[in-house]
RNA sequence: GUGACCGUAGCUCAGUUGGUUAGAGCGCCUGGUUGUGGUCCAGGAGGUCGCGGGUUCGAAUCCCGUCGGUCACCCCA
């Protein structure tokens, strides 16, 4: 037996259906606001995401599907989404301000568990360009309209982490504080020390609570400007009713992140998509000098949140003349009339059974010519106006 | 990257201390039965026991490796 390759899925039968929704939505929701879709490549230069998700982050030491193709050039699998579409913002609309969304596979190479996949899919929305108050809001409540949609129970939770020099100091303190506090820390906090130490704030290990709890706040590094910029959003969050939780200890992953860092959490507690402000990723990149906010949600994690979807069609039909069987198709046709008929012509019981099993509610039987309705067991003779 | 558990028919699983042609239920197919039908009866198809190696007279069973699954850590969507 050839078997899949590990940590990927095959999208099948109510998974499909859940997917499609997604996709639908996805597309209905954010086109609707005028944001343009993007599909940019699977592949791309290993140089993007190593200059902007960062040299020393997980995702581009130990995660990354990587190889030279024939011509030697250092290629990967997208990891995420963001960085391609700054890269085509720059290349194409760099002296504009625009919309964008984008849906498709990435790529990470992890052990997989449930919500985490080697490939997976994310939907994405980015405000690219010169970038304000309004265009936070904007994504961050377009994206809660899309969860909506899906009837989706979901908490937003909500953080500044500051300008990127305002990280770097507040990052030194914490350093400091933890370095100190070292033999008191989990052993995956002390790891995390060396390259990831404001990820030590995000632990669940009960050891850590009581010196995060007493470490330095990251609010008292910030300046007054980045508090007052984080306050703004927070009051237009009241003031229009949008619920949030305000957490101080949320940091994101990816090193391009300053200021707005957010997260939707479902309320099974999966962060189904997250997202934030990236003002110097295109300097990073040396590509220009615009900013951006976004956000990213992990299509197979808000799969795994929603509940059964029921089909729709109605009719089945049954029969055992493959000429009659061909015209009764034709005359549904014609009609608009969508309806599901059997691989092959088996048994009649096989035929009954699959029209069961499959919940319709109507069975076309055209060696009879009539109609029956599987809920009330009743028979009538077939005509166009017996059709609703 | 670390750890735990797991892999026998399409599905759920049995398989006794290693011992003949590897089983059951459900599902599937065929014939009949029913003929407001989906029931019931009979028969049938379907398995490189995940893959490779080793131990043994003999391996689904023991050992090693590998691939895959589930879950957690870590990471993150």
């Amino acid at each position: 037996m050839i078997e899949q390759v590990k940590g990927t899925n095959n999208i099948d039968g109510e998974l499909a259906v859940k997917y499609n929704l997604i996709h639908n939505t996805f597309y209905k929701i954010f086109k609707s606001y005028g944001y343009e879709q993007v599909i940019t490549p699977t592949l791309e230069h290993a140089e993007l995401f190593k200059k902007s998700i960062g040299e020393n982050s997980e995702i581009v030491t130990k995660q990354m599907y990587q190889f030279k193709d024939k011509a030697g050039r250092d290629i990967v699998l997208r990891p995420e989404g963001t960085s391609s579409l700054v890269r085509y913002h720059a290349e194409n609309n760099k002296d504009f301000t625009k919309k964008y969304i984008y849906f498709g596979q990435m790529f990470r190479y992890e052990n997989p568990q449930k919500n985490r996949y080697r490939e997976f899919s994310q939907a994405g929305a980015e405000i690219i360009g010169n970038v304000d108050l309004y265009s936070e809001f904007q994504v961050i409540n377009d994206s809660i309209n899309f969860l909506k949609s899906l009837n989706l129970e979901f908490k937003l939770n909500i953080n500044t982490i500051g300008s990127v020099k305002e990280r770097e100091k507040y990052t030194k303190e914490l350093y400091k504080y933890f370095r100190s506090n070292l033999k008191k820390l989990s052993k995956e906090s002390q790891d995390k020390l060396e390259n990831n130490t404001l990820r030590i704030l995000d632990s669940n290990e009960k050891t850590d609570l009581k010196i995060i709890n007493d470490a330095p706040t990251m609010y008292k590094f910030l300046s007054e400007e980045s508090l007052e910029k984080f306050n703004s959003l927070l009051l237009l969050l009241d003031n229009k009713g949008i619920k949030y939780q305000k957490n101080e200890r949320l940091v994101r992953g990816l090193d391009y992140y300053n200021d707005l860092t957010f997260e939707f959490i479902s309320d099974q507690g999966v962060v189904v998509g997250g997202g934030g402000r990236y003002d110097k990723l295109s300097e990073i990149l040396n590509i220009g000098k615009f900013q951006g906010i976004g956000v990213a949600f992990g299509v197979e994690r808000i799969i795994n949140q929603i509940n059964k979807i029921e089909t729709s069609n109605k009719y089945y039909l049954i029969g055992s003349n493959i000429s009659k069987m061909i015209n009764y198709s034709i005359t549904l046709d014609s009609l608009n009339i969508p309806y599901d008929k059997p691989a092959r012509l088996s048994k009649i019981n096989s035929q009954f059974k699959e029209a069961k099993s499959k919940n319709y509610q109507y069975i076309i039987n055209t060696d009879e010519d009539t109609i029956k309705n599987l809920r009330t067991n009743t028979t009538v003779k077939f005509s166009k106006k017996a059709l609703s």
